[in-house]
Parts: structure tokens; sequence; C-alpha cells
DNA sequence: ATCGTAGGCGCC
DNA sequence: AAAGGGCGCCTACGAT
């Protein structure tokens, strides 16, 4: 149907800005819409009607998953307001390995082991099959069907309304099932937010990060030299590299230098005792022996052979940009995660990352976040009072009276679970000057031991009362069972934070991206508290205005506690590496 | 052959 | 008493 048709049959239905539309795009198929209980559908050649429709209604639109939103962005549909399912049911139950079965399972209250799965068909009771409506998303028994569920099913437009139709009621149930929590305007605010971050990663996949493919190719050359030709030219600068390590051995020893232990042995053999082979490790033993110098040289290359290589370059990188995939809470604490090397690009290679012509990018990132967000999430009013600081630590290091380095050592070691020797001094003041902060984490820290769920304050859940290790739960293995309750206790403390952190920073990328949209600008990097923003060079400090503005918007709608400052270093930039670190 | 784990290292 | 959290991705290696 037209789509000023479409728009006139959603009036009708009183359909109001904001209200939930569902929405299925499969682009060769067309798409899907329900709304009201009502279902719709449009040909393939008329997909650009959600643009329409979003203009002239203003929707909140719902989806199952990231396929839909790949597809919005693709077609480069900017939408504001909407709700992923999945991204949801992952805020709500913790984990990441959640299928639209599994989620509409979960959300129907139905048994996780009765999932259907693709090719059980046949051991299914025939006599529940007679009486299955074969065009039904769902089986009699409640459960989605895995093929509509794995998209192998031929999908048309009608389908594709049912589709749409089962979303909408899974949203349903799951924006009543956040209106009973604790706090249920944040946990919607929580769900919408999340979404619309889950949105923002289809777009920065679909989009990809700018980057100067012939400048990759130079920093390559320099430093681990030419590609090779072929499979056996590649063996050979292999072991050439192999070669200017190995050749100080006396006598020579054929050692492979990828494995850990035989390198530990050689080096033991020099009367060089260490725990375990890593950089640090061998940093503090550089003197001893020369060949100590060459492995930690050879390290750094073999790493960059290994995975920001050729391969690396033919697999992701086209037509100027870096591709990988965006996942919007992966982890357990809630942090973005993206791969083909997206964050943890090293440095050496961030010059090659650089704006189109034209073009510059705006970075900001966000300054000493994590303590920020630990004095807004318990409130402590001390340490909400340093927050007032540019430079937080300094303030903490005023009121504990140690150094600035002891300070920041001790709050990060309260956030991590580290106590080292050094800061153990600093933490007791810690203690004494921030008690609210300090027994917030605490709790945390007990509850993790404790093995109870906790959430972030946006109610991000997070899993703790998984099942026990077989070793920790045989007599006689004390020290095991204490190990690991430890290492939850850890796990546990720093998540609250690093999990609030994460909420705060979806929030302000997603501000940035609806602002800085008009300009012809784009988010194309997120990295935990940093952000990358393509612009038109033109509109670069505009851009960089409207980045600033969008923190305080961010900790306005985020932050309980309004007095709680957060604070941003904002540059333009033209490649990656122009900016301070 | 395929899988999961460990050691290692890049980034935050 | 001591105790660093998260992720992705590489290689090696043992289990299946």
């Amino acid at each position: 149907m037209p789509a000023s048709e479409l728009i006139d049959q959603l009036r009708a239905l009183d359909v109001q800005g904001g209200e939930h539309v569902a929405l299925t795009i499969e682009p060769s198929v067309g798409l899907g819409l329900a709304a009201r209980g009502r279902m719709f559908h449009v040909d393939a050649d008329l997909v650009s009607t959600v643009r329409l429709v979003d203009d002239a209604i203003g929707p909140r639109w719902v989806w199952w998953d990231k396929s839909t939103s790949l597809a919005l962005a693709s077609l480069g549909i900017p939408i504001d307001r909407c709700w992923d399912v999945i991204a949801v049911h992952r805020l709500l139950s913790g984990g990441w390995r959640w299928s639209i079965q599994s989620t509409w399972a979960s959300i129907k209250g139905l048994s996780a082991e009765s999932i259907p799965q693709l090719g059980q068909m046949d051991l299914l009771d025939t006599a529940q099959d007679a009486d299955a409506d074969p065009d039904s998303p769902l089986q009699p028994d409640g459960h989605i069907r895995p093929e509509w569920a794995d998209s192998t099913w031929a999908a048309s437009p009608t389908s594709l309304a049912q589709w749409s139709l089962l979303a909408l009621e899974a949203a349903a149930l799951q924006t009543a099932r956040l209106l009973d929590s604790e706090d249920p305007t944040r946990a919607l605010s929580t769900a919408h937010a999340e979404s619309a971050a889950a949105l923002l990663c289809a777009e920065l996949e679909s989009n990809g990060l700018p980057i100067d493919e012939q400048r990759v190719l130079d920093i390559l050359q320099e430093s681990i030299g030419p590609r090779a030709a072929t499979v056996r030219e590649e063996d050979i600068l292999r072991a050439e590299r192999d070669e200017r390590v190995l050749e100080l051995l006396e006598p020579r020893q054929e050692i492979n230098l990828r494995n850990s232990a035989e390198v530990k042995a050689m080096l033991r053999r020099l009367d060089i005792d260490v725990a375990d082979t890593r950089a640090w490790r061998l940093e503090q033993v550089r003197e001893a022996h020369p060949v100590v110098d060459a492995l930690l040289t050879w390290r750094k290359a073999e790493r960059i052979a290994s995975t920001y290589g050729y391969r690396w370059v033919d697999e992701h990188v086209s037509e100027g940009r870096l591709r990988g995939e965006w996942s919007s809470a992966d982890g357990s604490a809630g942090r973005m995660t993206a791969s083909a090397g997206l964050h943890n690009l090293p440095s050496d290679m961030r010059p090659a990352v650089r704006s189109d012509h034209e073009h510059a990018f705006v970075r900001a990132d966000l300054g000493q976040i994590e303590p920020r967000v630990l004095a807004a999430v318990s409130g402590d009013s001390a340490f909400i009072r340093a927050t007032r600081r540019d430079d937080l630590y300094a303030e903490v290091a005023e009121q504990l009276r140690v150094s600035r380095d002891v300070a920041k050592l001790a709050v990060l070691g309260a956030m991590y679970g580290a106590t080292t020797g050094e800061s153990a001094h600093a933490l007791r003041r810690l203690e004494s000057t921030y008690p609210v902060a300090m027994e917030f984490l605490a709790q945390a820290a007990k509850s993790g031991r404790e093995r109870v769920d906790l959430r972030t304050i946006g109610g991000r859940r997070i899993r703790l009362s998984g099942p026990s290790d077989d070793s920790e739960r045989s007599p006689g293995n004390l020290d095991a069972a204490q190990t690991a309750a430890a290492s939850r206790g850890r796990y546990a403390r720093n998540a609250v934070i690093q999990g609030a952190a994460a909420e705060f920073f979806k929030v302000w990328a997603i501000v940035v991206r609806r602002r800085v949209r008009p300009l012809g600008a784009t988010i194309v990097l997120c990295l935990h508290d940093e952000l990358l923003v393509h612009t038109p060079h033109v509109h670069a400090d505009r851009t960089a205005q409207m980045v600033r503005e969008a923190i305080d918007e961010a900790a306005h709608f985020w932050s309980p506690s309004a007095d709680v400052r957060f604070v941003a270093d904002v540059s333009v930039i033209n490649r990656w590496s122009e900016a301070k670190n």
C-alpha cells in the first residue's frame, strides 16, 4: 500500500507519537508493520515509507533484533525512538546469548528446555501438528517456530507483518515487567537508551571507520616488511624474524618462540627465573641477557604480523573504511564490543584513521568517568564534591593527604578490587573520607562473593548465581573456593561501576547521534569513554560544541544526582593520532 | 578435523 | 594476607 494510505490507517487507529509501532524489514521482500493489534505490509520498493511514517507520526519503532536496524542503517533511514526486543531482554536478564526463540520463551515463561530447533520437527508429536496453524509463527505449545526465528522461511510482506505483531506483543510484556520494577521511569529510560545504542551499533557496522588504506600499508611495511607473495615466502619471513632472537642463544637452540613454556625454560637455562613471560615481567629482566630485549621486540612485531597484518587489511578494510561487527551490550557489564580490532587498534596504527576529504573528526573522551559514575550511583556527598574538580584525583589526594598517584591508585583499586600493599594505607583513608561510596563497593563485592545477582543503576542484571565449579564444591578445597569467591567479589565490584559507566556513555552517544545529524555528521567509533564523530569540516566547531553540550544533557537525563559533574576533552582533528591520549 | 582452554597482548 | 576489571584475537595444545 502507498505511504499516504498507511499513514491514514495508522491515524485512524489513533496511533500517537511515541506509541509502539512494530517493524520488520527484509530489504528484498518488503516490510511488515503492526500497531494496536493490527497488521500492515508494504512491498520492497516502498521501504522508505518508514521515513514518512516517522516524520508524520513519530512512533516508537519496535523490532526484534539487529537485522531490522541493520536494514534501516543500510537504507540510511535515521530513527531516534525505538525498542529492540533482544537488547531490552539482555538488559533485563543479563548475559548476551539470547536468541529470538529463547527471549520469547523467557518473556512468556515457557521452559527453555522445550525450545524447538530446526530439524527436530519430525520428532514432534504428530497429534500436536494436526491442529497447528502452519501460517502462524507460533507452535501450539507457544514456542516460536525455529524456521521463523532463523529467517529460513519464505518471507512475504504478510509474514513480516505477523512477525512484527509478535514483536509488538513481546515489547508490551517487557514494558509491563519494567513498569513493575523498583524505579519504572529509570528502567524504561534505560530500555530506550539501550535500544537506541543497538541501532547506533548497526549504523557503525554499516558505515565503517574512515581509514587511509595506503597509510595502513605503509605502516605495515615499516614494522613487518613487505607482503609475502606466497605461503612459502610468508614462512621464510617468519623464520627470519624468529632468527633475530634465536641467533643470540649460545649454544644455538630451536626454541618455539610462540610457546611460552619453551621460552620460560630457555630463560631458566640462562639463569633468568620468571613466573611467566609476560612483557611487563620480562621488562624487569631486560638487562639480564640480550635475548630478552630481542624477544620483546619480536613480540611487538609478531603482534602486528599476526593480528593487524596484510590479512587483517584484506578482510576488514575496503573502500576507505574499516568495518567490523558491533554489539551494543556484549559481555557481562553491558559495554559495547566491536570486532576487527576496532576496540584495540595499536597506537602505531592510529595515524591511518583519517577523516575524508573536506571532513574532520571530532574526538571526545569522558574524563575520569568511572569515579564520577561511582559518585553518582553511590550518592556519596563528599565524593560528589570531588567531581566538581576537573581533576577529581587531585581533590581526593588533598582530602587523603597523599600524593595524586597514590590517590588515583587507591580509587581505582577500590573499584577494581585491588589493594596493593602500597595503597592499603590510602584505602583506609578512602573508607573514612568517602564512607558511602566505599560501602557501596563493599556491598557489591559481598553480593559477588555470595552469588547474589546484582543490577546496575539502569537495571542491567549482573548474573552471579550461576552453577559453581566442581572444584569449589569438593570438600577440602577451601582455597579454590575462596579464590573463586574473591574473584567474583572483584568482578561484581567492578561490574556495577563499569556497567553504569557504559549506560551513561550510551546515553551520551545517542544524544550526540541525534544532535549532530542535521549537520551531516555521524558517529564512527565508540570506545568505552571515547567518541569519534565524522563531520563536514565546515561544521566541525559546531559539532564539537554539540558534543560538549550533549554531556550535560546526558548527565541531566541519566545521573541520579544533579550535582555530579561530568567532563570531556573535545578536539577537532583529521587523524586519530593527533589527539592526546 | 573440531573444539575449548591457556598464555599472551592490544586497547579502554 | 594478598588480591586489577572488561573485551577481541593470536598461537599452541590437549581432549573429543
